[in-house]
DNA sequence: CGCCGTGTTGACTATTCTCAACCCAGGTGG
DNA sequence: CCACCTGGGTTGAGAATAGTCAACACGGCG
């Protein structure tokens, strides 16, 4: 089983031999845990830096009235929380939704790694922004879209993902989310989720049963979305990149973390 | 006049006399922008970062129907683009939104402050992390929220960040946006919007007339836009940071920029 | 067997949208 | 100096998307 860590980052850029050593290293210590269990929570402020191995998990954030709203997927090969190298605080929760495999890779390693591996620190740069972009694209996607162009558009993304880290099979995936979870993901309620995906089935679009997605016509699916994934920066920028910009000659240490 | 970045970073750390004055050197050169100008559009991929100083500026995506979602509210202090240090190609577009003044950073002033000065590159790591967390909040906002705790949400924040600055005047700001500025942000019809702001006004929370925005109850506001200010991280987390983990040692050349 | 979590359906409600008209202030040109 | 034009704001009436509530179906599991 190839590490979804490295099959992700490739989307960007190619590693050595010795990266990929590296980051097989790092991802050795893992953690079992079952669906809907928080890894971390709001006010927290952990020490370690959770990456997914298997499974599935969300970020999300609760309002005081007990609503929910989810504000990222994770799948395999995603890292849950950099960002805790700076910010004193967890401003919002992240928890499993199905069961998963946790890899806690200690905050030394993750700086050594970024230290020695240039090449790997601008990788993990890559998919921060894309975290960013993604996270743009779904204001949009809430701000403007019907709750159908909605649906869509969440799982074309989920779909595109699951397949940068191989984790598709032919038009289906796996997709252990609940009609409540895509409720509180698309700001609609559990009976319109129901409505809506009956609606995208009826079209012959898709199809979401038993925790399996199945596109039956993905570019059909992308048009009624209007789903252009080029928020996902999945086209290799990073060798374009040291292509056009390789006479820099400063990338050797100057991918540095940010302690 | 004080430079708004340094004003802005400051709420997050302490500078030396020295990052101060390299701050001051970095943000001279500027340029004049008009109202609704575009500064970098969807596709480009620009070679300096742009720093607003003065004026109010958005970051937006366009839809094939013409639609226009804006995703973010840059006030003076904000770094509109770090991200062109990895990504190939921008996403989406940013513009002024009134009359504005914009310093251009070039790349390697932006590496050789960052190299010289990790309590800058530090203070720009997060700047960058609350940026992310505001995109958060703003899901929240536009999926779950009603039009009235929406458009109250927005005003709250936009005041808490021109405080931030030093650019609220007691109750009063200036805002010079439109009707239809705001719906394009909150997800609404600018004549909804115009309802809304009449109910807010109704309520005595609020006027937004002739481009100056007044708040008569800032917390009667933040109640009704459950409003709660952490995401914004204004918390002087640098300080307590260096505290609570002065014994790394490693902070001085490690916060190195992308490439 | 019965319970619980999840999905499904129906009937009714409400927030928000659409479209269309109108107002007002400021700037421009005749 | 006035007439006009334009961009922004305001209002009304009707339509539509999505929410609410309540009931029921189905399957897995203790």
């Amino acid at each position: 089983m190839s590490n979804p860590l490295i099959r992700k980052l490739e989307n960007f850029t190619t590693f050595s031999e010795d990266d990929k050593q590296a980051l097989n290293k790092a991802t050795q210590q893992v953690r079992h845990c079952r669906a809907r269990e928080d890894i971390i929570c709001e006010g927290d402020c952990p020490e370690v830096v959770n990456l997914l191995m298997e499974g599935y998990a969300c970020r999300y954030k609760d309002m005081q009235d007990g609503r929910r709203q989810i504000i990222a997927y994770f799948v395999p090969g995603d890292l849950c929380d950099i960002s805790v190298f700076i910010l004193r605080e967890m401003d919002h929760s992240i928890a499993t939704v199905s069961p998963a495999t946790v890899a806690l890779i200690p905050r030394d390693t993750m700086l050594d790694l970024m230290v020695h591996h240039p090449r790997i620190a601008q990788a993990l740069w890559w998919s921060t922004l894309v975290d960013e972009a993604t996270l743009r694209a779904w204001i949009v996607n809430v701000a403007q879209r019907t709750a159908y162009e909605r649906m869509a558009h969440l799982l074309c993304e989920l779909f595109f993902r699951l397949r940068a880290v191989g984790l598709t099979n032919g038009h289906s995936c796996q997709l252990p989310v609940t009609q409540a979870e895509l409720a509180e993901t698309l700001g609609l309620t559990p009976v319109h989720v129901n409505r809506t995906l009956q609606d995208l089935r009826r079209d012959g679009l898709l199809e979401l049963r038993g925790k399996v997605l199945t596109i039956f016509d993905l570019s059909a699916l992308q048009r009624a979305a209007q789903f252009n994934p080029n928020y996902l920066h999945l086209g290799h920028d990073g060798e374009d990149f040291h292509a056009s910009h390789s006479e820099r000659g400063d990338q050797g240490n100057s991918m540095n973390p940010p302690m």
